[in-house]
DNA sequence: CCAGTGCTGCTACCC
DNA sequence: GCAGCACTGG
């Protein structure tokens, strides 16, 4: 193994190999993009344990589960599997969960509680919101959320929420006074029944180190040397775990590119790696900064943009690879211009530089971009793959199954119980639940408890229902005692099978529902596939727990299959990072789009918007083509663009720009429309834009017609009479009679109405 | 109780 | 443009 071992380390730089050869003490390495990070890193544990360090003390947190995969993968073709199989490695959920598990019991829960994703705490948060009769469209389920998540992530507990006046304060400004009895609300709720949300995994982490000393104790002297990936993406509940478990050997290695952090919306805190010297005085760095990914071209045009930054460690990305093609800029009238330039363009180059789809990458910075790129390439039959968007977990199909066997495990989980409970539908309906909810509640009981042990008599519900209910309970238990015997795969089939989902499905036979039946179907295949795994790895089947907590944590479904077809890539330039493409396509380049809105008012947010066109420059290996267009559909309407600052800001040594000629016409149309106004602010323009744009727009042209009297066509509701219309501008609306639909009001913005006949003068 | 329609509201997405 | 919630009539 060693001789193999040095023959490795001979591919490494010199910078490589200093981070690699450092054992005992702190260590920060700051790795340029393409600079070979996640070689160092393997490399750098392969050196631990080949000095003699144990597999079991070696603690590596990722953010990804495909980054945790790809290393442990390559460890063990350096060490050995079953080396590798003992190295804590993972992403910190997963570890911490799985530590939450075993500790369980010391913060109150119990070892089998359920993780509950996004979706499911914003719809727990909505119920508690409608409970306590507070207004939805002030207290936003998914804002409420995000707030308490963000007071998670900076461990601050209910307790401290309410002991902080600055709090307290800014939600009362934001019309939201009552936050804090949500968020403690919610907390009870979860605490009740046996869940916790992604944020609590590393906040009960926080707190189970913190409040047992003998806790931390053994799991700082079980982890002796504690990696960290991706270290500018760290929030303040991570980095204070690190810290604690750190604290005593102080063998802690971090690796990460503070150009490349692109998560402060989730609470990413950029300053732990930028403050990393300040809290371990005595620690080394070094840095990565040799490209080998990208030519001369490329890096020096990444570069350049960064000098717009001012908050950022100092450091010189530089590449020995070819001078390459300059970055090319596009301009376009439309949208779907864009698109067709970028597939013509793929096409063009397969054939004339031998290259082949996979070798092509398109990256937006919104996922509703994506429909005028897939548009094009559908008509040119170009094959692409979408990353992103509606993971296969996150389906309504999907989630329905797992929600029966998440109450399998944890009968008090109250979202999952209210998903199922009810569907296939039984006959339990709304009014039923909301009684049981309200009843269950005051008895400090979950729902499923109450079925089981009160007498629900005495809720008036009749017989019938209380019969269903008897027996929905009765099934889920029965379901239980099944699992015990059962193999995760044996007791997933047994309940699609039991729950009549799959004849429900095939009630109207759509594509739609066909489509579930197959992503059902390809849900059991999937579980099958883990237990084969399984099985040749210790001859044993998995059990419903361990894919449930696999499925929890999980997001990028089945790696392997999108590697294997030979197609496009299209994604989010969030989604891109860490990958690498021959050529690269950003698309959209737009003021109100790239830099995004909402991060152009401050500093930091448009630093971190910078940081991500960075990120989407170095993913090209040999040539990036940017482009923006003069107008685009939004959100069903036509908008006029700007090209995004960011494209100026790239020093024009490194930059073919094919859109000077078109720049003039843009501007025009700009003069035209906003001469009258002195010096509109932004969100001016956007009022103007959108009031120019509906005296532009067609369906305005075509419904300005429509009066009182007249008979219109409608595409669903045939014809009709036009009886009244009132409003103006985009609120103008129309109450017309139709034949057979009876009388209805549309708005005639966007109603799509033929005239069938003008009223005489 | 349920299905079908209307209305609203929209980043980025790791776990 | 669309999804997902809320409302309403059967």
């Amino acid at each position: 193994m060693l001789n193999n071992l040095n023959k490795n380390f001979d591919v490494l730089n010199d910078a490589q190999k200093k981070a690699t050869f450092h054992i005992d003490g702190p260590l920060i390495i700051i790795a340029g993009a393409g600079s070979g990070k996640t070689r160092v890193l393997t490399y750098r544990i392969a050196h631990l344990l080949n000095t003699g360090v144990d597999s079991f003390s070696i603690l590596a947190l990722t953010f990804t589960n495909k980054a945790a995969r790809e290393m442990k993968s390559r460890i063990s073709k350096i060490v050995g599997e079953s080396e590798a199989k003992n190295l804590w490695m993972g992403t910190f959920h997963s570890i911490f969960a799985k530590i939450l598990r075993i500790e369980a019991d010391k913060i109150g829960f119990n070892s089998n509680f359920t993780i509950y994703d996004t979706q499911d705490s914003e719809k727990l948060i909505r119920s508690i919101i409608k409970e306590k009769g507070l207004d939805k469209d002030i207290y936003r389920p998914k804002i409420v959320r995000n707030r308490i998540s963000i007071l998670k992530n900076n461990l601050i507990t209910v307790n401290g929420y309410f002991n902080n006046p600055e709090l307290l304060e800014s939600d009362k400004i934001s019309k939201r006074p009552f936050t804090g009895n949500l968020y403690k609300e919610y907390v009870r709720r979860c605490f009740r029944s046996n869940v916790m949300d992604f944020d609590d995994l590393l906040l009960k982490t926080n707190e189970l180190l913190n409040n047992n000393p003998e806790v931390l104790f053994k799991y700082q002297n079980k982890f002796k040397y504690i990696l960290v990936d991706e270290y500018q993406d760290t929030n303040h509940s991570q980095y204070k775990i690190v810290k604690m478990l750190a604290d005593r050997f102080q063998n802690i290695c971090v690796v990460g590119d503070d150009s490349q952090s692109i998560y402060s919306f989730r609470g990413a805190n950029i300053d732990n790696i930028l403050n990393f010297k300040k809290d371990y005085p005595d620690s080394i760095s070094y840095k990565l900064e040799q490209n080998y990914r990208s030519s001369k071209n490329i890096v020096n045009s990444a570069n350049s943009i960064l000098k717009y930054n001012k908050n950022k460690l100092e450091k010189t990305v530089w590449t020995n690879n070819n001078e390459g093609e300059k970055v090319l800029i596009n301009s376009f009238r439309t949208d779907s211009d864009e698109g067709r330039f970028v597939v013509n363009d793929i096409i063009k180059n397969r054939s004339i530089q031998n290259k082949e789809n996979r070798d092509f990458a398109i990256l937006y910075r919104t996922n509703a971009q994506s429909r005028s790129i897939e548009d094009a390439l559908r008509i040119n039959n170009v094959p692409y793959k979408i990353f992103g968007g509606l993971s296969f977990y996150q389906r309504k199909e999907i989630k329905d199954v797992l929600a029966y066997l998440k109450l399998i495990l944890n009968k008090n989980d109250e979202e999952s119980l209210k998903r199922v409970i009810n569907y296939p539908p039984r006959g339990i309906g709304q009014t039923t639940i909301d009684k049981l909810s309200v009843a269950s509640n005051e008895m400090g009981m979950s729902i499923f408890e109450f079925i089981e042990k009160e007498n629900i008599n005495n809720l008036k519900i009749n017989n019938t229902t209380t019969e269903k209910l008897k027996n929905f309970v009765y099934m889920i238990k029965n379901f239980s005692l099944l699992n015990d015997k059962m193999s995760a795969y044996e007791i997933t089939k047994e309940v699609i099978g039991r729950i009549g989902i799959i004849d429900h499905l095939k009630i109207d036979s759509s594509p739609e529902e066909i489509n579930k039946i197959q992503n059902i179907e390809e849900l059991l295949n999937g579980i099958n596939e883990l237990k084969i795994i399984d099985d040749e790895l210790i001859d044993s089947k998995i059990k419903l727990s361990t894919f449930l907590e696999d499925v929890s944590l999980a997001t990028d479904f089945d790696d392997k299959k999108n590697n294997n077809d030979n197609s496009v890539s299209l994604m989010t330039v969030h989604l891109a990072k860490g990958l690498e493409f021959s050529d690269v396509y950003i698309v959209g380049l737009e003021e109100d789009l790239f830099p995004s809105p909402m991060n152009i008012d401050s500093r930091n947010g448009l630093e971190e918007e910078r940081r991500l066109f960075y990120v989407a420059l170095t993913r090209a290996k040999n040539k990036v083509n940017i482009s923006y267009s003069q107008t685009r559909y939004r959100w069903g309407n036509l908008d006029y663009c700007e090209p995004s600052r960011f494209i100026s800001e790239i020093d024009p040594l490194y930059v073919e720009n094919n859109s000077v000629n078109e720049e003039k016409n843009k501007i025009q149309i700009k003069s035209e429309s906003y001469n009258s106004i002195n010096k509109p602010n932004a969100s001016m323009i956007k009022k103007l834009k959108k009031i120019d744009l509906f005296y532009k727009n067609k369906n305005v042209k075509k419904n300005i017609d429509v009066e009182s009297g007249i008979y219109v066509y409608h595409e669903r509701f045939g014809k009709g009479l036009v009886t009244l219309v009132e409003g103006t501008g985009s609120d103008r609306k129309a109450l017309i009679d139709f034949e057979k639909f009876g009388r209805k009001k549309l708005l005639l913005n966007f109603a799509k109405l033929k005239i069938l006949n003008k009223k005489s003068p």
